[in-house]
DNA sequence: CGACCATTTGATATGGATCAAGCGATGTGG
DNA sequence: CCACATCGCTTGATCCATATCAAATGGTCG
């Protein structure tokens, strides 16, 4: 497991990050006050599942992934964290998923009970806290709702919603592997793989390279969105 | 739609529900001082999707689904209430899926802006609605677990987990039809009753009706269960 | 009793998984 | 700077879990 230790002593750097978010639906201006950065190199492990959650995070750059394990191995990832994004607020103190960095990533790491103890004065906090965890609710809500559908369904709802969270709404560089997109969506690599070349061949998206996707008709992706 | 009409006028009942609920995870003691009880007739709906989310609730007695629907009429249910439970609190003032009752059920029905301006000053109230919406997310996040499970992983998850939240924690009453059922797992109502009957076959549980069973093999349910 | 609805059971079809190569980009050592 | 190993991705062939289609059975209620 990794230690958070010498973490309150980092610099503030709450206008950087603040600056990172300009639209972020979720107000998070306390985290950015009593956080402190922290750099994680693609692939590490940022908590494990069961390990105390004694922080919540906030994504500065990069990206990052929640998932949990089944005891053969299998694994479902239950979100990406985009900057802007807070992850790691969860009822209880143990984590209930494990976090990995998809790529270099920086996080601010806020300490949970200093945030709960700040939210037990403030009310504005306490609104954000419930609004970090409401968002979050939403987004797992959508996603269950993802796992039923078809292979095309979910890869083109997986690709209409990277290119909602992108700056570029119609070219996006997916920081993640197919690997992670299966995971993400419930299928395998191949079956991903073979259904991005069917939307390329049906003129629905293009793919200049295996990363880079662009988006060529949204109607049709919609459709396919349910 | 259905309107919520001298909601308000109705008697208080905050013991009676209470009662309903010994053992209940979120406290939410102010939701039944605040609020009011209200009858819903078997499959009657007690709000629609993108309705505007006024009110949350509480059940006293009977089960209560919320389901999200595709254009060409698939149903994913995301969650069943039982007595005790609370739903209906989202992020947003429209509501994200829409609420059925499963069998007749009584609920107390609460304003939301009430909740929230009691919250505004009552840190206690500001944290149990979090805890509610905390109890929510980590449903929904099992859940989508589950979704990427075995047929038969899903419903012995599924019994298991009915088991875990009846009274007598070996033998269970379903309120609900194996359609919900298959809804709610994202099967058919076929692969649910032949999944339920290869349990029976394999002494893992007993069927004495269709909607009763005994779970005779824990182990064998837990292992299954991932 | 008879109609209706929920559930089970059976036969067949199929979407996506699995198994197995091939391919292209990236990096490394000679 | 090239040969080659590696890794991520794509493509192909086959299989299988679950869906679909169809019918029989069983419970419930007027």
């Amino acid at each position: 497991m990794l230690t958070h230790d010498a973490i309150q002593s980092g610099p503030f750097k709450s206008t950087l990050a603040r600056a990172q978010v300009p639209g972020a639906e979720a107000p998070t201006g306390a985290i950015e006050m009593m956080g402190a950065p922290m750099s994680f190199k693609r692939n590490s492990e940022i908590y494990g599942e069961n390990e105390p959650a004694e922080y919540l995070y906030k994504v500065v750059s990069g990206t990052v992934r929640t998932y949990k394990t089944l005891l053969d191995g299998r694994r479902q990832i239950g979100a990406f964290y985009l900057p802007g994004d807070v992850f790691g607020l969860e009822r209880g103190d143990q984590h209930t998923a494990s976090a990995e960095a998809v790529t270099d990533a920086k996080v601010i790491v806020v300490k949970r009970k200093s945030l709960f103890a700040l939210a037990q004065r403030d009310a504005e906090v306490a609104r954000d806290l419930w609004t970090i965890t409401s968002v979050e609710l939403q987004r797992a809500q959508d996603h269950m709702l993802a796992l039923v559908k078809t292979a095309e369904e979910r890869v083109a709802g997986f690709l209409l919603e990277m290119a909602d969270r992108a700056s570029a709404k119609n070219q996006i560089e997916l920081p993640m592997s197919r690997q992670d997109i299966a995971d993400y969506l419930g299928l395998t690599i191949e079956t991903v793989s073979r259904t991005m070349t069917h939307l390329e061949n049906t003129a629905a998206i293009e793919l200049p390279s295996s990363r880079r996707v662009v988006l060529r008709n949204r109607a049709t992706l919609g459709r396919l969105n349910g």
